[in-house]
DNA sequence: GCAAAAGTGTTAAAGCTACACCCATGT
DNA sequence: ACATGGGTGTAGCTTTAACACTTTTGC
């Protein structure tokens, strides 16, 4: 095999910020690193890209490693590249975020990282320029859930308006009117009513949907304008 | 300066997708490459990351040794990874869109690198994954202009409302409604009457207007929703 | 005077906002 | 019975969509 004559070649890693509800708050999946450098601080989960190895096939790979779920969603925010921002050696990152169920992972996979669920209002200040990874990817996410049914990627199979709602309103950090939610979240006709009732409610049980896959697929690249003023 | 014990380093490119806008059309800054490899081909304007450059350094470098100019908008779309995406070596590519007023910038420069303006719709076959790239470059902007005042980087210092909409126009490819158009815009008050008038049209001359800068910067970041049904 | 481009006006329909009211369940 | 949470209704307002009309300029 030849090769380009030029000698800059780069490590890159990628790193991965991993969001998760818990039917109040927005978690974070963080690392407690119990490995060098920054042994004992706090940082996102990451890897490094191998030298035959597709992009995404490395993404799944650091996410099945950390979770033990695969075809979890993902999407990339950006490349961080300042030449000082690893102080071992100049590492170009690869940043994205996943979306997962936050009851339905590997445990022992995330013990095994010494990973730990953080709610977003408590986060520590993590390692390196991962704050602004972190900062970078929760803006992404507000601004793609806004348009476009991301959001059920962080909820159970089946799951009621309520229970959306709070967590639209967990990332977006704002009450919302519960009517004008509800009917603007039917008229997209993204939900399948399952028939079933949560029976966790203590009171009035609301119905259980899923989300109509088929439509939910074919609309996704359409705009849905989720979150306007009368839900706020 | 100690390493990672890890020899997976990879060459890193910049491939930049440059938009420009003629009156009528929006184009693409294509090169016919004069060097190997793929000579004659089509491709992109790129470059490799040199080992102590920041990213948005080597970004502003290339930019700069295609067109002449500094502080050109731009925004990183992806990182394309796949591991044959460059057939003569591995190479990470880091993909951008940029927007120039297509009436500004060092012709001599663009020569240089046999380049060439070239009408989206007449584009040809570019090499690796490069018609990936523009595609996705062109499905960002029209995602990001049709919630922030993005267009005006492409347009000169000052314009009127009908250039305005023969750039949305062209950008999405379909015919606006011009009363429409214009008062949506007008009601965004980031416009300038600066009290002159188009010289060029040849029945009534079109205002001309400026950006309000101020206001440019400090709106960037809400959400305009310049396209609705009724502009179309 | 006429054609073409630019600017302003209007009206019906749709969607948004901010509420009130009713229903189901556990205590 | 009542507190709580969930579902449905509605009036007033704003915005959108789809039009018509008037003004300015060159020929």
């Amino acid at each position: 095999m030849t090769n380009y004559p030029h000698t800059n070649r780069i490590l890159v890693a990628l790193d991965c910020i991993v969001f998760g509800f818990d039917g109040e708050d927005i978690k974070l999946l963080l690392i407690k690193r119990n490995f060098d450098p920054e042994r004992g601080k706090w940082s996102l989960m990451g890897g490094f890209l191998e030298a035959n190895e597709d992009l995404e096939v490395a993404t799944n790979r650091i996410l099945f490693d950390l979770t033990g779920l695969k075809d979890i969603y993902f999407e990339e925010v950006q490349t961080f590249g300042k030449v000082a921002r690893d102080p071992v050696e100049r590492t170009l990152s690869i940043c994205f975020f996943a979306l997962i169920n936050i009851h339905e992972y590997d445990q022992e996979a995330v013990r095994n990282h010494n990973a730990n669920w953080i709610s977003l209002k408590d986060r520590p200040q993590l390692i390196f320029d991962h704050n602004q990874m972190v900062d970078l990817a929760l803006e992404r996410l507000r601004y793609k859930a806004a348009l476009h049914p991301i959001g059920f990627e962080l909820l159970p199979e089946k799951f009621t308006i309520p229970q959306l709602q709070k967590l639209y309103e967990a990332i977006y950090d704002t009450p919302m009117d519960r009517r004008n939610f509800s009917r603007k979240i039917v008229s997209t006709n993204l939900l399948l009513d399952t028939g079933e009732k949560n029976q966790n409610s203590a009171t009035k049980r609301a119905i259980l949907y899923s989300l109509n896959k088929e439509k939910y697929l074919k609309q996704f690249n359409a705009f849905h304008y989720f979150i306007s003023d009368s839900m706020r």
